[in-house]
DNA sequence: TAATAATGTTAGCAGCGTAAACATAGTATA
DNA sequence: TATACTATGTTTACGCTGCTAACATTATTA
């Protein structure tokens, strides 16, 4: 075993975005990462300055994971309605925001003070990039007050719905939620389309 | 100093939420709550079989005092029209959220698992049959169906809102961003008369 | 080639949640 | 009223955690 790992930064980023979707964050140790990385408990200090650090990193390639998926949603669709595409986006939010959802839940966790980790904050920009110019698109000449509203509603309701849409609501205690939810569930594009006034 | 405290039970919990709102609930020890109320380290687990079971109550009764804010925004409002009572009650409800935000998160946090405390999903379920009940009440004969869709998207549209308001947008950073936040926050009350279509 | 920087290890600290064994106080029953 | 029982407290201890300091090895550069 040699002394000197080679790619040892990169291995515990991956590891930790592993464990994390896994897990969940909170369930999530340096030290665990250390060993399934065959290298001392300690090492990862050498690469990030505190688990906060660690953490960072993996919110940040979910941002990343994010835009990249916002973007294929609408890229290179020819013949397609830009109302659709922005419909894919918001569908394409939804998937991330449910498969993912552990490491969703990391990124909008208030454990990460994101003041502290400004290439977080231009990742989560990139993000919201991509609706701001669908949405420009989409309404062609829009007042930049209207274009603001019109991004916080959107990101807003994908936002409370990815929270709403994996709760396990037990139909027995919560009949009326229970059914709200089947409701969207059955067909978010109609939800969506209704929702967001297209 | 006697033995027995007489109220160590309901002394621990508000302790807990007051550390819990101060500091939020993952920089809150078990040990330093009973430390606070001058006990040893273990008493709590006589009150609480584990650490979950108090951060729980906490939860509990911020979901108790949602319930009780969006009831007071509607209750006694003589000559208020229901429209504007349903404005009220988002209003409440982001009041609540900004206010509370830490609580607010903790109410949303993983680390409680819901369905392990059905008191819990009890008084969830109790700020959401407010909802209900005043959706039912401003359009009277509405199908279950719009209802439940009606439901989900001001809930989600509120809880995306709070996690949205909160955040600390750099205006160098995210210019788009910053002037889109700043429209809903310059006028809640607008913002939600357009995006709920009142 | 020698100095220096980068990256690994070992040992150890204080804080954490939790369990077990024990102590004391309040309550119910004989 | 004496006694058993239960509720509620304390002490001690275990293994895990994030993190620091001191040291070892390898890679880089002067």
């Amino acid at each position: 075993m040699k002394y000197h790992h080679g790619n040892l930064k990169e291995e515990l980023i991956l590891s930790a975005c592993r464990v994390c979707e896994l897990s969940g964050h909170d369930h999530m140790s340096l030290r665990s990462i250390a060993k399934e990385a065959n290298v001392s408990q300690t090492a990862p200090y050498r690469h990030f300055k505190t688990k906060e650090c660690l953490l960072a990193e993996v919110s940040k390639r979910g941002f990343e994971e994010l835009t990249e998926r916002l973007r294929l949603a609408i890229n290179n669709k020819d013949g397609v309605s830009t109302k659709d595409k922005f419909l894919e986006m918001g569908l394409a939010y939804l998937e991330f925001g449910l498969e993912k959802r552990k490491t969703y839940d990391l990124m909008h966790s208030p454990v990460i003070d994101k003041v502290e980790f400004p290439e977080l904050l231009d990742s989560a920009q990139g993000a919201f990039e991509e609706l701001v110019q669908i949405l420009k698109d989409l309404y062609p000449g829009i007042s930049e007050n209207s274009l603001g509203q019109k991004c916080i509603k959107f990101w807003a309701l994908m936002h409370g719905l990815v929270g709403l849409l994996d709760m396990k609501i037990d139909p027995e205690i919560d009949t009326n939620a229970a059914e709200a939810m089947s409701v969207v569930k059955k067909d978010y594009r109609s939800f969506l389309e209704e929702s967001l006034e297209l």
